[in-house]
DNA sequence: CTTTTTTTTGAAAATAGTTTATATTATACA
DNA sequence: TGTATAATATAAACTATTTTCAAAAAAAAG
């Protein structure tokens, strides 16, 4: 069954990074996972309920802020400094519209003209920073508001 | 005398993007003109107060909108929501150390490996949009935090 | 210089996302 | 299965940044 072995990856991935499985953790993972949402902890609870799944706001508060902890999630702030949470299966940039506020993905693999590791690198030997993260933040104007 | 000059530097810059010359605009550009600073309004009304200007907090707020709205000012959240300015007189990224918080700038011309111009066109071509700016955004642990 | 338009200011009000407390419930592991 | 440990839910409270307003001042235009 599909949905067992769905659980016992949730659970891995959870216990990997020292983590209890709970229901409210593998529901955050599973909506984070569907490509290109970034939703705030208000529309993450929102959708949550939306599925039927009975979860308070404070529980998603604070699990957000678990699983980024540990690595699993990526947290930034959007123009309007909204907290957004992004479960990044696939490496990717992020194209931000100063007009409405939306937010696209762009893959790392769609983009071969651009290689972070060695900027991570270069930046490492220049600045004696450790560097975790190099990810493109890209401000213009989307289709739809062109 | 070089205060006249340069004053005419910044009423030039003003009038270029249609803004009046007013002193405190030009005394909020002057003091973002300082590289590697990127101050919350908070904190440049504070540096303002300090240097001797009179400045009113609601008047700092005002300013860098309709600065930044002109495109003299890049704005931005920092990691704990902070909003920030950055009065990019070079073309530079951001690294932020995840334990403290600090902002070191990354200048391009001292990272030859990374050009964004073709990413931008890229991206532009791929995705439909129009692409204003294209920046990277390093986090990491800095000197200090090791 | 005078007029018109825009900007500044200070105080007060709004805003809203996030955190906290604690009682209850679920989970892990022996 | 038992027990310690950790997670969840609910509602209330916080806290500090940002916005608003109207009068006064400053800048541009003629």
């Amino acid at each position: 069954m599909a949905k067992l072995k769905e659980r016992e990856n949730y659970r891995s991935r959870l216990k990997g990074v020292g983590l209890r499985h709970t229901l409210p953790r593998e529901r955050i993972l599973i909506y984070l996972d569907k490509k290109s949402t970034h939703p705030t902890p208000e529309e993450l609870y929102q959708g949550l309920k939306k599925k039927g799944y009975n979860i308070g706001l404070s529980t998603v508060y604070l699990n957000l802020q678990v699983l980024r902890d540990s690595g699993l999630l990526w947290e930034f702030k959007d123009q309007k400094g909204n907290t957004r949470y992004d479960g990044f299966n696939e490496k990717h940039h992020h194209l931000f519209c100063l007009q409405c506020g939306s937010i696209e993905d762009v893959l790392i693999r769609e983009l071969p003209e651009f290689d972070p590791d060695p900027i991570k690198k270069a930046v490492e030997a220049r600045n004696g920073w450790f560097v975790e993260e190099a990810r493109l933040e890209l401000r213009g104007v989307c289709p739809q508001c062109q």
